[in-house]
DNA sequence: GTGGGACGTTGAAATGTTTCAGTTCCGGTG
DNA sequence: CACCGGAACTGAAACATTTCAACGTCCCAC
């Protein structure tokens, strides 16, 4: 049972038995076409030997690991934790480790997380890229690793994304609040490199547009990151608006910026949502947790992550298969911070 | 550059650069003892293959993965995310992949996990397990694989573990509340099958009766997770008391259990601090990033990560190590919940 | 009694890397 | 001119596993 030296082998779990090395993998991987008697004689060897099979071996000889991998944008937003566990479930279900890393926003980490997964073979790559057309992610590509954008649709067809139609979502947060009656709407979010807040914003002007409200009342305040901070900076300048041109609603690109700029709200003394109603995006626990429970628009998170693990482990698995563009519905929930609950 | 089939090895390299394998190796691993020229040649060569090291391979051979590992027990909560962070940068030091692994707090994906991990070879792993006295931890401890308990600090001699001293942490909590003239404090935690939950709660006994403070003041309010949930359903417990028996204060277990026993009292109408002060525990981003920020027991998340880091490394590569408990010292975070910021 | 199929087991090959003892070559020294 | 030492490179072995063609044994059917 005690380690003496080297971690035991198949070879030394064949000697124990008395059979050879072959007969030894056959009860490994096909039990069935061993005899019950020499069967039960190598499962007492290796649990004697307290044997466990080498993943490098296996690999090396397989030619691929077993093992996906997702790289993840911002690891301190919980809605990419979210997405990981619905991969994580589909990778379990296919006996599967699954690789997390974090790029956090950066480009160049994310080329090191990649390099090293290309390293270590894995079957398939997921990622929310920090920039879709980065020189890295297409070489992944082109090295023919399956691989899929997660939370980011893209225009090339040389491979599969999952993602949520971001112009909708935009569109149903602002008519939202225009049907709470709401004249003068912030949008915050920002840098507007990501695709994702290019996006909301372009589905809440056309929404805005075809509500005939004039274009000057729905307010771009811009943000470096969507971060919480960013959210309580975008208060402070939200607050420095001219009182007839300040908005008496927000719509945040995250619900990070809406938890921030709600923090700054009730700190500044004022009411949500009867001061400043608020709308956030991706439906985080913590919105709902809120001190004022947060309007959300929801991204099914779990799903993302399920559907982006199917499509890769298809492409790894199946010849025939073909990339494909998942896109999901997104749903308005709606909460205090819009008005659900009216206080007198 | 295109993949005609297999991946390039490096005996392709060395058959297009023209020298034999175990030059290719040698520009690899120690580019100093090959010769200019020869070292240029062979570089093209895998520029133009688009060589990758096979990482296997290399394991096979050195007998030891190139990864560290850690299974974190909540990936919900954000101070795991911290904690791995930390351990992140420290592995990326020593130019180590690290697993993230998520248990959820259930003991039978962590013992999966740990299966894998094995089979990987990794060379060390970090854990905040569900139960420290677990059977498949002892044994990992026998395999002879480095590993050290994070978060937890174990009776047990036979391993290295970083901590925070969670007794302290407990007494300066209530400390503050004292200080601000609470008489009648709720602690709200649980299950008592947690550690950390017990040793916080011993803190704030401790230091109630060394202020002379009668016993059954300090009202225990058991939850069943650390979770938001639990501490709003806490909060109606709370509200459910009669008013001469109310407590004034709570210090809560983690800040999940604060965040939802905030969002209670201020959906209940009751104002944060003046008619209830909240500590929390951990000091989560979301903490201070709170309506009312949280005041919270600032655990160094990232600093225990990278000393976790440093401890299994140092297993790993000292044969001279020595089992090492390293404990942090906890701090006091005052923000608003508590009175930083008194409103009329 | 022989042919042949089924079943169980074997042994060798193959996977890609690293390491290390050897080999070659060349310039300098005695 | 023989010898030596070092620099540069080579080739084979080793790592642990899986796969597969081949082999032996037994039994049944003809």
């Amino acid at each position: 049972m005690t380690r003496n030296g080297r971690a035991p082998s198949v070879k030394d779990v064949a000697a124990a038995a008395g059979v050879s090395l072959g007969t030894v993998s056959n009860v490994l991987n096909r039990p069935a076409v061993v005899s019950a008697s020499t069967r039960e004689r190598v499962e007492r060897a290796m649990a004697e030997l307290g044997f466990v099979r080498n993943e490098s071996a296996r690999q090396l000889r397989a030619g691929t690991s077993r093992a996906l991998a997702y790289v993840m944008l911002d690891g301190g937003n919980p809605f990419f934790h979210d997405v990981a566990e619905g991969i994580e479930t589909a990778a379990e279900d296919a006996d599967l480790s699954l690789f997390v890393c974090n790029s956090s926003g950066r480009g160049d980490r994310e080329a090191k997380h990649l390099d090293r997964l290309v390293q270590q073979r894995v079957q398939g790559i997921l990622i929310t890229p920090v920039d879709p057309d980065a020189q890295h992610l297409t070489e992944i590509g082109q090295r023919g690793i399956p691989f899929v954008m997660v939370d980011r649709l893209s225009r090339a067809a040389d491979h599969c994304s999952v993602s949520v139609d971001d112009v909708l979502g935009g569109r149903i947060a602002v008519e939202h609040l225009i049907d709470r009656g709401h004249q003068r709407v912030a949008f915050v979010g920002g840098p507007s490199s990501i695709g994702q807040v290019r996006e909301r914003l372009q589905g809440a002007r056309e929404v805005w547009a075809e509500f005939g409200l004039p274009e000057e009342d729905l307010i771009n305040l811009p943000t470096e990151a969507l971060s919480v901070s960013e959210g309580r900076s975008a208060g402070e300048r939200l607050a420095g608006l001219p009182s007839r041109r300040r908005p008496t609603a927000a719509f945040c690109a995250n619900d990070l910026l809406a938890l921030g700029l709600l923090q700054h709200a009730v700190t500044a003394g004022l009411r949500v949502p009867d001061d400043l109603a608020i709308v956030g995006f991706d439906d985080i626990d913590f919105a709902a947790a809120a001190a004022v429970p947060l309007t959300s628009v929801r991204q099914p998170r779990q799903e993302l992550g399920r559907t982006a693990a199917r499509l890769v482990l298809d492409e790894a698995t199946n010849p025939d298969h073909v990339h494909e563009q998942a896109s999901f519905v997104p749903a308005l929930v709606a909460r205090a911070s819009t008005g659900l609950i009216r206080r007198p």
